[in-house]
DNA sequence: CGTTTCACCGTAAGCGGTTACATCACCGTA
DNA sequence: TACGGTGATGTAACCGCTTACGGTGAAACG
């Protein structure tokens, strides 16, 4: 590995002169910015981004925070990939890299455990880290908290935080829910049912909000009994609709607040001997891609999944630069209508 | 920032001493290694993991390449999620984390450009890395090779590569595909197609070469024009169907390389008036998520999509500590029966 | 022609660890 | 008593880069 001591010595010039090429290249003469730069071609000069960090105080990465052996076992988030996708390509067209954080296993762990944000804040510190992007596993409000607390440049993802340099994104839950609750409304349903996902999960509370909006909206009473929690995962959709079926007045149409529930409805109601959607209407909410490939495929509230993790770059990375907070971001949903509310 | 020199002299111990507390405990009397503990944990001492990787030219760090503005636009891997999750716990167990390596966007950068091997060996260099762990975007094979000559540890993923110190881990792709199509012969079906992969994907041919060796053993001929390829995108699947299914003599039973041609050639066959599967058997490959979720549901070959992150991470480790190659790994599969093949 | 200004560059002190080597006290042994 | 061995610790160089500070020479100015 080429240093910049070796260009420095075979350019004649100084280590100083080398770095400065690199980091402010209008104070160096044209000519010997130009052998520098030539030589460390040649060479295939790499700087070394330990001795860079240790140096200026800061790296180039951006931490990952995403619980994988968390206490929901199961769980999988709707659309990772595509976050990912988003967020890894909008930090690396500004040169930086997501390090994926792992708080346990390391014997040389002074004070932290797993799904604990000291563990994470220390994991920080310890590669300087410019900030941290928070993946929601579910039920992390908690926890999410004290990240924002921490002073430590953070967003997190669907999950409402606040702090000196923390802030979040997350899709319009209450105005696609009462596009999709609306959408229902404006197809002459009357007694529209939700299913909900686990109580005090910020999304699920805000698509409760819009369903409720959207009956009010249009003149239709809301009953307590039609909205029915479930915790996001298939099979409480499942319960959730046999116990909406088995009401004196079942409900034509249900809003699900995630795909993956209103699939599950989707099975109880053909279980029950209903047609889809002619018996009863079934609206999502994700657009994930089993939502296209139900029979009938499933009508459902988008979210722009690939911008959220783009909207989570640019917020990080603004706060990093900026050093101060940053509004949260909502981002836009689109109602995506096929075939499960017979429209 | 707690540094081990305010340690050093809380407890009126040189650094060296602080250091070897952490790096070589038994070395140090009992009683100063207890007293510099517990200042370290007082003071919430993080150790600067730049300084150290400058110091001893390693880092704790893992690449990973993950090509996400692809030349295939819309590619998605099957299963992202469960490979990372086993990939991240794996490596956390043992201290290590992931780095999702951008080798675009830098200005500082030196001679690296995009998709190219050389751009991500350098990022390797840059942070010393321990290794790189490849993840498959449908045809990177050369380019991988690349990687695996580079004399960087790495490993890739369903891509065979050789290196001084590169290996792979594939699913056994062969007998999968060779338990299917022979579970469809089981059925009785004598007119068994299938649907491929793209040309020279690996997984793919070996997928074809499994389900010839179960045709074979069946005793049934292996006739060219019901060998049709795709690309292992769903439509594909649907284009490979209808010709099939134009032929004089149609297959009654098909294998798709992946559950997302299945999941086409089962629409192609809905349209044309067959019903799955009394008219027509499929069989997918992979069991991702929408394979319970179509109707029939789609009978598969499962692969062990955490076992590959976990069995990739293990590799990777030992090639950095043992120093050279390790053996690939395949890993089993395993035939799902679903009610797409009518058995 | 002396002085100021300015562009350019070198010197050297860090950044926070690791580690080869030296030191020192203490013990057992000849 | 002199000496080699051993365990515990200190000393200091080093990893490769950044940057505050100071120096130099030439152009510009009065």
């Amino acid at each position: 590995m080429a240093t910049g001591r070796e260009i420095a010595q075979l350019c004649g010039v100084s280590v100083a002169t080398v770095s400065r090429v690199f980091n402010q290249p209008e104070t160096v003469n044209e000519e010997t910015r130009e052998r520098v730069l030539r030589v460390a071609r040649e060479l295939g000069y790499q700087p070394n981004e330990s001795a860079r960090a240790l140096s200026t105080k800061q790296s180039t990465m951006i931490g990952l925070v995403w619980d994988t052996d968390h206490r929901r076992p199961g769980w999988r988030h709707p659309y990772l990939q595509d976050l990912l996708i988003g967020l890894k390509s909008a930090l690396s067209a500004h040169g930086y890299h997501l390090l994926m954080l792992a708080t346990s296993g390391d014997a040389r762990e002074v004070g932290a455990s797993l799904a604990d944000p000291v563990g994470y804040v220390n994991m920080t510190r310890r590669h300087h880290l410019g900030g941290l992007v928070l993946i929601d596993s579910g039920s992390d409000a908690e926890a999410f908290e004290a990240f924002a607390q921490s002073g430590v440049p953070c967003v997190a993802l669907d999950v409402a935080v606040d702090g000196p340099k923390a802030t979040y994104v997350t899709s319009d839950n209450e105005g696609g829910a009462r596009e999709a609750a609306g959408h229902l409304a404006g197809l002459g349903h009357t007694r529209i049912a939700m299913i909900t996902g686990p109580p005090g999960n910020q999304p699920s509370e805000a698509r409760v909000s819009g369903y409720r909006k959207a009956l009010e909206e249009a003149g239709l009473p809301s009953r307590a009994q039609y909205v029915v929690a479930g915790d996001f995962y298939r099979t409480s959709g499942t319960l959730a609709m046999q116990r909406l079926l088995a009401l004196d007045e079942p409900p034509t149409a249900v809003f699900a607040a995630s795909d993956e529930m209103a699939v599950g409805a989707l099975r109880a109601a053909r279980a029950a001997g209903l047609r889809v959607p002619a018996d009863l209407a079934i609206v999502g909410f994700d657009d994930i891609e089993i939502a296209s490939v139900v029979d009938p495929a499933l009508t459902t509230v988008a979210q722009d999944k690939p911008g959220f993790g783009v909207a989570a770059a640019k917020a990080i990375m603004a706060m990093i630069t900026g050093g101060c907070r940053e509004d949260p971001v909502i981002l836009p949903t689109r109602l995506v209508v096929r075939d499960s509310c017979g429209s």
